[in-house]
RNA sequence: GCGCCCGUGGCUUAACGGAUAGAGCAUCUGACUACGGAUCAGAAGGUUGGGGGUUCGAAUCCCUCCGGGCGCGCCA
């Protein structure tokens, strides 16, 4: 069953024969729905934008969602929804497994590619982002019914190993005994000799040979670095309560066997050619070429990314790829997406986006470092705001603030700021979703005083909505038939800010309610929808909370 | 040098070519024997960086200038 407004836009279009785009009113004398199509068709047809509009009114056949259409304007088409309709919505949500979310008609396998931590090193800021945002990704693709596969693509593979390994060879460490603050402190140790002592540089690359020819001492050190690592990422995913684990692992080192193959096919179909000694691939209105494999032999992180690919849309079977880094490697991104379109690797029909995500900034405005210069550990982020607050709602601040901005924009992070209860952040929405269940849950224990306070309210029958007399309850009732519809949308143009603006206006409408609509006090039918009202209204907000990851709680 | 992104009230920010540019913070007024005031109602605050252009209509598209960020062959 689709959203309301794009039943009511299938409706004008088939009388106009082009898109209606039907957009909510940007004011409220302006009903719930505008469309300008009036305005566009007027110059073709050669006639006044308002007697089209009254052309289009009087052919449309919607008496069934609309009360009758208002031309204003220059010639907008206002619609309000019919309230028995609103009602009606209203009504179902309690009860919608999905909760208003539209289900995908053709579900897809959607790969996202998001966290990518370097095993080793502790998450720092960095990771913050990618990991929070793809987790709301996964979340909201989920709900509309795609099998999405993350994919956690750790930095596990490369020289730097060869670096560390030697060092801990030399220095007989015992990588089993540390924890991850510890190897990352190994890590700059042996960058430090690296970079300080030619000979150990030597040993070092010599090291990287035997690692990727499998020897089993170098192996086994590697394969300890990694499981210490991915100890202190779990440690880490669980605090931030979300959904990776290690079946979605799947570090650079999965795809080290595929990347002469890869390079082999594409030199064989004469994509890649050598070039001042590396092999590369040049691309049209592109100055520099993708490098595939270096002077040296070695493969970057351009085969690995084709690999990757390949593997996505053979083995995985992927519809949908959606990587998930910071704004900067944009440009590398198109340059693989590009390649791998040349090479036959993504077919047209698999779609390839790549989310970019701007930096996080100190409070300086410049990016976030320690006092020491160093980077700041994500760890370190999250005790910041549990100092003003408890953890889950420290959390939904710093998953709000981050979400609810376009993505690409840098911001800085104020602690103070997110934690705020008031405004537009996390904790509020928190609050109003808990102010909603206080009421249930008195209006539960009123009904029957056996019932337990703490019970699943949800699994309550709170019977439905038929009282739509107030403008509060209206706007209310409007704002919770919008859930299926913008969630189509962020799920569409990965915009979770979309999302985060939807809840808090809806929030604000709860509240607003809250204050003009006694729900316990009032009697009779009124206050049976009214109660109905705020159970759609604690499943909308839990819902829409939960796919930006954040919590809901009953009481905070 | 080439390319990409950004510039919106004091601060943070929204707006898929449409009506009077919408919010939050801070500021100022109101509302508490309260359904949890961790709230609500309201006021004030903008020539959307400057200048041209396209359009019935521009924060949005095009040109140009100014200011800021980022990326440009063997790091990822």
């Amino acid at each position: 069953m689709s959203s309301l407004p794009s039943q009511l836009a299938a409706r004008i279009e088939s009388v106009t024969g082009v898109d209606p785009e039907l957009r909510p009113a940007t004011k409220p004398q302006f009903g719930h729905f505008q469309s300008n199509v009036a305005l566009r068709l007027a110059k073709s047809q050669g006639r006044p934008p308002r007697e089209v509009a009254a052309d289009i009114v009087a052919k449309l056949d919607a008496a069934d969602l609309v009360e009758t259409p208002e031309i204003a304007g220059p010639g907008f088409i206002n619609f309000r929804l019919r309230t028995d309709l609103l009602a009606k919505v209203a009504s179902e949500l309690v009860a919608d497994p999905h909760a208003g979310i539209v289900q995908a008609v053709n579900p897809q396998r959607v790969v996202i590619d998001y966290s990518a931590p370097n095993v080793a090193k502790q998450m720092h800021v960095g990771h913050l982002r990618s990991t929070i945002i793809g987790d709301c990704f996964n979340r909201v693709l989920t709900a509309q019914g795609h099998t999405v596969i993350p994919q956690n693509h750790i930095g596990d593979w490369g020289t730097q190993f060869g670096m560390l390994v030697q060092y801990i060879v030399e220095h007989e460490v015992d990588v089993s005994a540390l924890d991850l603050a510890e190897t990352e402190q190994l890590y700059k140790d042996s960058k430090k000799a690296f970079d300080a002592d030619a000979e150990f540089a030597d040993r070092a690359r010599r090291r990287v040979v035997m690692l990727q020819g499998g020897d089993p001492q170098t192996r086994s050190i590697w394969t300890s670095l990694i499981t210490v690592s991915l100890a202190g990422f779990n440690e880490t995913y669980d605090r931030l309560g979300v959904l990776l684990t290690d079946d979605d692992l799947a570090g650079e080192s999965t795809y080290n066997d595929d990347l002469p193959r890869v390079v082999d096919e594409l030199e064989a179909d004469g994509l890649a050619r050598e070039d001042d000694g590396a092999l590369c691939v040049f691309v049209d209105g592109e100055d520099a070429p993708m490098i595939v494999r270096k002077k040296d032999g070695g493969y970057g992180y351009d085969a690995t990314d084709l690999a990757a690919i390949r593997r996505r849309v053979g083995a995985l079977k992927a519809d949908r790829i959606i990587y998930v880094t910071d704004v900067r490697q944009h440009h590398h991104f198109v340059m693989v997406f590009t390649v791998a379109r040349m090479a036959g690797f993504l077919p047209e029909n698999v779609s390839a986006e790549h989310v970019g995500y701007g930096m996080v900034l100190g409070p300086d405005g410049h990016p976030f470092k320690t006092r020491e210069g160093g980077t700041v550990s994500l760890a370190s982020l999250l005790d910041a705001a549990e100092e003003h607050a408890a953890p889950n709602i420290a959390l939904a601040a710093i998953k709000y603030a981050d979400l609810s901005n376009g993505l690409q924009k840098d911001y800085v992070f104020d602690a103070e700021r997110m934690v705020q209860t008031t405004g537009d952040t996390g904790p509020y929405l928190q609050y109003a979703h808990a102010r909603v269940s206080q009421i249930l849950r008195r209006a539960a224990a009123e009904a029957d005083p056996a019932v337990d306070p703490q019970a699943d309210l949800a699994g309550l029958d709170w019977g439905a909505v038929t009282v739509l007399e107030e403008p509060a309850e209206q706007q209310l009732a409007l704002l919770l038939s919008r859930f299926g519809e913008t969630v189509e949308v962020v799920a569409a143009d990965l915009t979770p800010h979309k999302l985060c603006t939807y809840l808090y206006e809806l929030a604000g409408a709860y509240s607003s309610f809250y204050e003009k609509c006694p729900v316990l006090k009032s009697e009779g039918e009124v206050r049976a929808s009214r109660l109905a009202l705020c159970a759609a209204t604690r499943r909308v907000l839990g819902v829409g909370l939960g796919l930006l990851g954040i919590d809901a709680p009953d009481r905070m």
